[in-house]
RNA sequence: UGCCUGAUAGUAUAAUGGUAGUACGACGGUUUUUGGUACCGUUUGUCUAGGUUCGAAUCCUGGUCGGGCAACCA
């Protein structure tokens, strides 16, 4: 089954390590989210590639919470984070926390101490950057880094005792003041912050930074391939430093490039500031290019799983068309979605030859992909239906293939109907079409002999039943907004969200499950959205049909 | 004006010194009781200038362009 698939350059890394019986062959990622925002479909790459890893090379993967900074997390996002990860489909090997960690990384802080590799620097946030030096200027060392192993052992413990307020002192890495790279020019370790954490409540008053924790904390869980975003590049040098004089286990950073999507912005920043400034319902507003947005949307896990297979793993930067992402919606839903008739923009027609007050009773496959239709349900006709209104012209132009006065059409799984006559208020609008239907052209059992070019969708106006429908297009009018001028927000679209209180579906609707994609014939994949009840249903509209036709007519 | 990193059709991604391929998009056609799906076809590319080599997208040198780095964020 497997035709052969070209590898990406992490994978041959991987291949190469197992070959090479590194660890034992052994492969254990991870995935190290912060747990201060949702994830988002860029996070969904990263946790593709990690667990996809694991599976493809008989591995493990450990969720790791990258918990160091108290005063950005929240257990909320800790719990959104577990029920994105699994929804996904993946499952980790173990649920871990950096906090879990934090006896371990002050010992360790403190062997770098003994080491002479570590000093307590009393400065401030303001004078520790300036003698940092620039780019182009070596920077300058102060008294602090020449202090006793013995007093910054010292130090380190007041610290750590609550002996000083926030901003008071920081411990830092004694590496290279003149480093080209400017992350090796003596990083903060450890800093004050009199915080409560979401895990470790107060009992602890200093934290590790990123630079402290991470490279650590893989080492502590034996992590064979620790695999991040491309501006973890220039710490890698540290990463490797770190691990290296404190003789702990030798995990390797690999960078790939993130994901970038057109029409959409991608960082957990942004993100929280379109939820709180009300820019959008929430995290999981179906505009989001969050996880439990697009799940909210209607987007199935198998097809954002199918998405990051598609956008591959290299180092480039990437821009992805959001029509990627579209394609693989509708790749899936069509192969599972049943098939039901709603009108969202109504006009009603008359059928002026059948009886009146008469119904009948025809029947509609779920799907047709799917051998057998994949079952049906009943479908009631009557003589008054709800019909699209763009499916009238009162001037159809050529290859016009839905009505017109003198226009015939089947009605999707009924009959065929030859538009007779049509009426207009005083305003010109067109209030109803009039029809006659030809009783040997019943779907199934077509006697008639005529052949139409057009089918389109209806609904039965006795039996319809109603529904509000939620329309979404792009949350950005512009393909980059972060690489526009000014402020990213200025370039949302206002028309993003379209709601249509009373759309006209068919009865059967009225059992829609949720979590379950429905494709609105001609019109599009839907959802129940999570506030959907019995009494008003809701629908999100997933993505719509692709459009020939719209194309055709410019 | 420093260091790191990258550059292949419109967008992504392969080709690991030996025929530049695949997917999405776009365009055209066939089928169709969804102007959907499916199927078929067309289209467009190795950043640039040198060099090594029988042969370079691939190796070397210079340039150009993109991204990242000077948070007590991760």
């Amino acid at each position: 089954m497997s035709e052969e698939r070209s590898l990406n350059f992490i994978e041959e890394i991987v291949e190469e390590d197992i070959a090479a019986g590194k660890h034992g062959g052994r492969v254990l990622t991870r995935f190290p989210p912060e747990p201060n925002g949702y994830l988002h479909i860029g996070h969904a790459k990263s946790i593709c590639l990690n667990f996809g890893l694991a599976k493809k090379y008989n591995g493990k993967t450990n969720l790791r919470f990258d918990d160091t900074n108290p005063t950005k997390e929240e257990t909320e996002y800790v719990d959104s984070i577990k029920e994105d990860v699994k929804w996904l489909g993946f499952d980790w090997a173990e649920e871990l926390y950096a906090s879990d960690y934090f006896d371990n990384l002050y010992d360790l802080a403190v062997e770098l101490i003994k080491k002479g590799l570590a000093y307590v620097d009393d400065s401030t946030a303001e004078e520790i950057a300036a003698q940092k030096g620039t780019p182009t200027e070596p920077g300058t060392p102060n008294q602090y880094r020449s202090r006793s192993v013995e007093e910054n052992l010292q130090q380190f413990a007041d610290m750590k005792d609550g002996k000083y307020q926030d901003g008071d002192k920081v411990l830092r890495a004694k590496i290279d003041l003149a480093s080209p790279n400017m992350l090796l020019r003596d990083p903060l370790m450890y800093r004050i912050k009199h915080a409560h954490h979401h895990r470790t409540g107060d009992a602890w008053c200093i934290y590790p930074m990123y630079d402290f924790a991470h490279g650590q904390s893989d080492a502590i869980e034996e992590i064979t391939h620790s695999i991040c975003t491309l501006e973890f590049v220039s710490h890698r040098p540290l990463y490797d430093l770190f691990i290296e004089e404190l003789e702990i286990f030798p995990s390797k950073q690999y960078e790939f490039a993130r994901l970038n999507m057109t029409y959409t912005v991608m960082s957990k920043r942004k993100l929280m500031q379109l939820v709180s400034e009300n820019h959008v319902e929430g995290w999981d507003d179906p505009r989001m290019s969050t996880i439990s947005g697009l799940r909210r949307r209607g987007y199935t896990a198998a097809s954002i799983r199918e998405f990051c297979d598609r956008i591959g793993v290299a180092k480039r930067e990437n821009m992805i068309d959001f029509s990627l992402l579209e394609f693989c919606i509708r790749e899936d839903l069509n192969k599972t979605a049943w098939r039901r008739m709603a009108v969202l923009d109504p006009i009603k027609m008359i059928i002026t030859n059948y009886p009146e007050g008469q119904t009948e009773t025809l029947h509609g496959e779920n799907n047709p992909e799917v051998e057998g239709g994949d079952g049906g349900r009943d479908i009631p006709f009557s003589n008054e239906l709800w019909i699209e209104r763009e499916d009238f012209m009162e001037e159809p132009p050529k290859k016009f293939f839905r009505l017109g006065v003198g226009l015939m059409v089947r009605l999707k799984n009924a009959y065929i109907v030859k538009c007779e006559d049509f009426k207009k208020d005083a305003d010109g609008n067109v209030t109803e079409i009039y029809c006659t239907y030809i009783p040997e052209s019943k779907s199934g059992h077509d006697t008639s002999g005529i052949h139409v070019k057009g089918t389109i969708h209806w609904v039965s106006v006795p039996h319809a039943k109603t529904a509000e429908v939620r329309l979404y297009d792009r949350l950005f009018k512009v393909e980059d907004p972060s690489s526009e001028e000014g402020d990213f927000k200025e370039y949302l679209n206002p028309d993003s969200l379209q709601i249509l209180p009373n759309v006209y579906i068919e009865a059967d609707l009225a059992n829609a499950e949720q979590g379950k994609g429905y494709q609105f014939i001609r019109k599009g994949y839907f959802t129940l959205d999570k506030l959907s009840t019995a009494d008003k249903l809701v629908f999100n509209r997933t993505v719509t049909l692709k459009d020939g036709w719209a194309v055709k007519k410019g």
